[in-house]
DNA sequence: AGAATAGTGTCTATTAGACAATATCCT
DNA sequence: AGGATATTGTCTAATAGACACTATTCT
């Protein structure tokens, strides 16, 4: 940090730091589990009535004792997405984190380039949520609206400021995430059973993939599921034999991981 | 970006941002190439007499007009490698560019945990470098020495702010790019051989490889390397055959993925 | 009964890793 | 000549992907 000290940031026009959340939750959509990022529609200037990722200011907090309590930058990213999500009053810190503890999130990355916002420099710490299937969102106070939107149907031309790019870039994360790590067990319940991990993979990859094989390979990577001894109540509505349920196993990394089909001539 | 209108960074204490670079390059330390880390030893408070990153604030810029001209993230870390290593005078952009045109940089993560800095609330925004061979820094302005120090040498316990954690971030990072894109050839010159490149993940990754295998993997994994049809001058010093020379090839992935042995049991 | 869903067997091509052997080039 | 380095051969185990088949449960 060679100028830390030469350089006084009060002296210039401030830097502002959000935080925005690209929020993945997988929903059923005519019998088809299908990929949903939480949105919300602008109410203020700029890009009013644009889509844009849930997200705001890092600020300044006072804690219990008045004194000034800086947000940590996770921390911010969970308290937009419990207010946004309206999953919890945002004085109801105790009901924030029961509903939202078993979101993961991971730091996507950061979005400076000036002019990316019209009124002034901002830099946009973007982090990637994984939710098992949360309700909908209540407006905001804002005045906005939020809503699941199946990431397939996103308008991508007519994002607010470069939040299309954001959520292309979380995307594909997200998809190399579930090749090498056990992060699918993330967006379903505690409880699971295999075709419903495949049913994640094949909304996040966008394929279709070979049952059988994916059972194996799932059961073959040590550490990804545990067998509960359990079976779901009944079988498919329309026939067919009950599914054993498994929770999430210990493992942080899949080994051998689960590649997705199809990648060989990537340029 | 739910209160970008709400909220109004001016009225409070600002949040500085910064950039740091963990710069990696491969020197030869009695014939064993052995990965280095670009640091500078603080000469202000706080931490004085610590390493550090190099880095500093991203700040805004007169352009050529007189106008403000904000940097992007990465025009700033570039800047901070220029000055540090002392590759060009900081005003001098076409000297940057020349001698800094093959090294490859991507954003690593931001850091923005209150109280990293004790002074005021720091946002950094870290970038790993990967360069061919450097000169020797030369100290910067501010009274610091800067230097590559070998990687298994730097003392995590007495580096400044959270330096040690983002250097550990960034080895995490780059040996993993090592196994899924050809990054490995950053390190070296345009012109090389297997055996160098082998060099370079050996280095990174801190462990022997066998060395046919090695040969074999490279060859077999589409647009890794570009045969020049060339050969090395001489061979070994105290005997060898020649190596063929290569290039880097147009593949940005590996596939196959070169993968580091014994990760088997992956907590 | 018949359809639907879950799960297992098996075979082939590809890849990972180990070891052996060959090809060149230095002193 | 003899050691050193680069490169190729070959074999075995593990993995990926495809297809066939069995097991179970619904209407």
């Amino acid at each position: 940090m060679a100028f830390l000290s030469a350089y006084d940031p009060r002296r210039y026009d401030p830097i502002a730091v959000t935080v925005d959340v690209v929020a993945l939750t997988i929903r059923v959509v005519e019998s088809v589990p299908t990929l949903h990022v939480l949105l919300v529609r602008r109410g203020r200037r700029p890009f009013v009535g644009r889509w844009a990722l849930p997200g705001g200011f890092v600020r300044p907090e006072a804690g219990p004792d008045g004194a000034r309590r800086d947000e940590d930058l996770p921390e911010a990213a969970v308290r937009e997405l419990a207010e946004e999500t309206g999953l919890a009053a945002s004085t109801d810190r105790r009901a924030v984190d029961r509903r939202l503890a078993r979101v993961y999130l991971e730091q996507l990355g950061t979005y400076g380039t000036p002019g990316r916002d019209p009124r002034m420099r901002v830099i946009s710490v973007a982090y990637l949520a994984f939710a098992p299937d949360l309700p909908d969102p209540i407006a905001g106070g804002d005045a906005e609206t939020a809503a699941w939107v199946p990431v397939a149907g996103v308008d991508r031309d007519h994002m607010a400021f470069d939040h299309a790019r954001i959520l292309d870039d979380a995307l594909e994360r997200a998809a190399s995430k579930l090749e090498y790590t056990p992060l699918a067990t993330a967006f379903v319940a505690t409880e699971f059973t295999i075709t419903e991990l495949r049913e994640v993979y094949e909304a996040v990859w966008g394929q279709a993939l070979h049952a059988p094989n994916f059972h194996r390979k799932v059961l073959s990577a040590p550490g990804f599921v545990e067998d509960t001894g359990a079976t779901t109540a009944r079988g498919g509505a329309r026939g067919g034999r009950r599914a054993r349920l498994y929770r999430a196993g210990t493992a942080r990394l899949l080994h051998p991981a689960l590649l997705r089909p199809g990648q060989e001539e990537a340029r």
